[in-house]
DNA sequence: AACAAGACCTGCATGC
DNA sequence: TGCATGCAGGTCTTGT
């Protein structure tokens, strides 16, 4: 569900409404997401002040005053809704509530591939979810430079490549598909034959995440942002989700195929080969 | 090392 | 109406 886009929304939802507050209550429905969050981890965490909300990638980082940090993914349905206690809605996969004065966060996830777990903000950098993950796609990191010699070590296609964490941290399947769209690259590129495109991906990938934060995040099926509200992105899609409809630009067909399992959309027109 | 495919889950839309 | 099928924003593991 979430990309980077969506998960800045909810970060910023989050960072406004609830960090600053002590965490009085954390009760746990279920604790069988992606990996086990412990009743002997939220007893650790109560009491103690939730200083800020960051992120990584597409990981929330939930920093407490004690030195503890909950790293939570959202995964494919994961949601957070915050309002005062006891007027949220409960629903069947809320999995987390975090309980703070005068207000309340619930975690859901109907399928179960978000987690969240606990570390030491001293040990974030070296954790095994994060340790792996390449620049965030705004930081100088991720340069012409950097991006270029990471695409002539690859063959595979370019698209695929843009999912990789380890290479660009936060993309998504949807990101992955408007951006090529704007760069006017084919999604089947091989990569090492787009080294030479670096500065306009990277403004591409820039661009269309950057538009998606600033319309909080695109409303699919579960996101929405944590005051509840829907992100409005999924207006502006170019091509994503847009088989056998006319590119906004030619108006030829947008095409639709299977790449490493996950759909993707691309104008064969405007996104020629190389 | 890079890459593809399968696995992990539930819910929803579609078609018979 | 019911049932089977396929698909969905992600990432981890396995095998080539």
């Amino acid at each position: 569900m979430p990309e980077l886009p969506e998960v800045e929304t909810v970060r910023r939802g989050l960072d406004q409404s609830v960090a600053g507050g002590q965490l009085h209550r954390l009760t746990l429905a279920r604790p069988d997401l992606r990996v086990p969050f412990t009743p002997g981890m939220a007893r650790r965490l109560e009491g103690k002040r939730l200083d800020s909300v960051g992120r990584r990638a597409k990981y929330l980082l939930l920093r407490f005053d004690s030195g503890d940090t909950v790293i939570l993914h959202l995964g494919m349905s994961g949601r957070i809704r915050v309002g005062k206690p006891g007027k949220i809605s409960q629903e069947k996969h809320d999995h987390a509530v975090f309980s703070f004065n005068g207000a309340e966060m619930r975690f859901s996830d109907p399928r179960r591939f978000g987690l969240m777990v606990l570390a030491k903000e001293t040990e974030l950098a070296e954790h095994p979810l994060l340790a792996g993950i390449g620049p965030e796609p705004f930081s100088d990191a991720f340069s012409a430079h950097y991006l270029s010699e990471a695409l002539a070590k690859r063959r595979g296609p370019v698209k695929t490549a843009l999912l990789d964490q380890k290479l660009i941290a936060g993309v998504g399947n949807i990101y992955a598909c408007e951006a090529l769209f704007r760069a006017g690259i084919h999604p089947e590129t091989p990569c090492h034959q787009t080294t030479e495109k670096t500065e306009i991906i990277i403004a591409s990938i820039r661009a269309v995440l950057g538009e998606a934060i600033d319309s909080g995040g695109s409303s699919l099926r579960d996101y929405v942002q944590a005051n509840g509200e829907m992100g409005y992105f999924q207006h502006h899609f170019r091509v994503y989700g847009r088989e056998k409809k006319p590119c906004i630009t030619c108006n030829k067909p947008i095409h639709a195929q299977r790449q490493a399992g996950r759909s993707t959309f691309f104008c064969p027109v405007c996104q020629p080969c190389r």
